[in-house]
DNA sequence: AATAAATGTTAGGCTTATCTAAAAAGTTAA
DNA sequence: TTAACTTTTTAGATAAGCCTAACATTTATT
């Protein structure tokens, strides 16, 4: 194949793309030292990136040049950010992770999720949301008091049940399962 | 830093220890050409896989003989594999991703997750199973029901909605995101 | 035991993604 | 408009992981 095959990009390339969306958007026109600064590369590295991603037409950019997505990069883009915004929602605003982990772990697990699961986890969260305006969704409430006191409401469809505590806003063990 | 430093492995390395942990459960005795055959790689690979392993002490194995873990290198892949299964458990158990696809996306998120979401997805299902000897936790019949037909149950604690219908079994389409 | 077959190891190469250091281009200011 | 500074590009190096091909060792077969 070598025509509309969508070879798949490495979660690396999805960076630089992501950061081109992100600063595009902040900045108006993007620099690769702009790029560099974000993703904390120096601006060599940069170049290399650039110039795989212009000959796979995601990227324009000339010489000295300001840096642009194409419509097929911005697509890519726009995708990713999107399962980021999903997991970081799922992470900190489901399983109460700390938010500057749950931002971190996005960026990492957005590179690694499937689109099917993207949609499904969206429609959890429409599963849960719908019909609470404003309010905490029910279920979220009450898992929350069951990861902070181990014991389930009556709510929950008549689940009653006992756990040990927890301490979701202490640091908990990193390095050891249980 | 020399010593108790915890030097991250990286994903292709901690494949190798589950590949090892798994093989070596199945068959008693693991060799360089079982590893490479479960990982699809050459044996030349695994040999420079190995020589790190053994260097970092997460693996015995001396030229020509077999493959075994040390005690780290055993807790090292257990608990990949233990974040390996909530993730599928996850995947396939409650968004109801396919099988195939979900043992395919657990096993490349296995290497991204935090102990700490490994964690709290264990509360989560500890949360909707609890009281449920054998039966399917009725959050997840009614999340189940939501995904096939875009219609919430009155028991989830008064939440009542619509939404589109979804087809959760059909192959939605792949590499778009709405 | 000698040879054939299977398995494991080594050597050398390729790719991706990074870096440093130096050269080139662009920008600013005297 | 030339000098000084900043930014970008290029060149060359390094590290991880993979590969192929050649070589070494072990195991099986006659």
């Amino acid at each position: 194949m070598v025509f509309g095959m969508k070879e798949n990009l490495s979660a690396n390339m999805e960076d630089y793309l992501e950061a081109i969306l992100a600063l595009t958007k902040e900045k108006s026109v993007t620099r690769v030292g702009d790029i560099a600064d974000r993703l904390d590369v120096k601006s060599s590295s940069v170049n290399s990136a650039l110039t795989v991603l212009v000959q796979k037409k995601l990227v324009v950019h000339e010489k000295y040049g300001y840096v642009e997505l194409t419509p097929e990069g911005k697509k890519i883009a726009q995708d990713v950010q999107k399962k980021h915004d999903i997991l970081f929602k799922f992470l900190s605003g489901f399983l109460c992770i700390n938010e500057k982990k749950a931002i971190k772990e996005a960026c990492i697990i957005e590179h690694s999720i499937s689109s099917e699961t993207f949609m499904r986890l969206t429609k959890f969260f429409q599963f849960i949301d719908k019909g609470y305006n404003g309010e905490k969704p029910k279920l979220l409430k009450n898992f929350e008091h069951y990861l902070n006191t181990g014991e389930k409401k009556k709510c929950d469809c008549e689940i009653a049940g006992r756990a040990g505590r927890l301490g979701v806003n202490k640091e908990e063990n990193e390095n050891s399962l249980p």
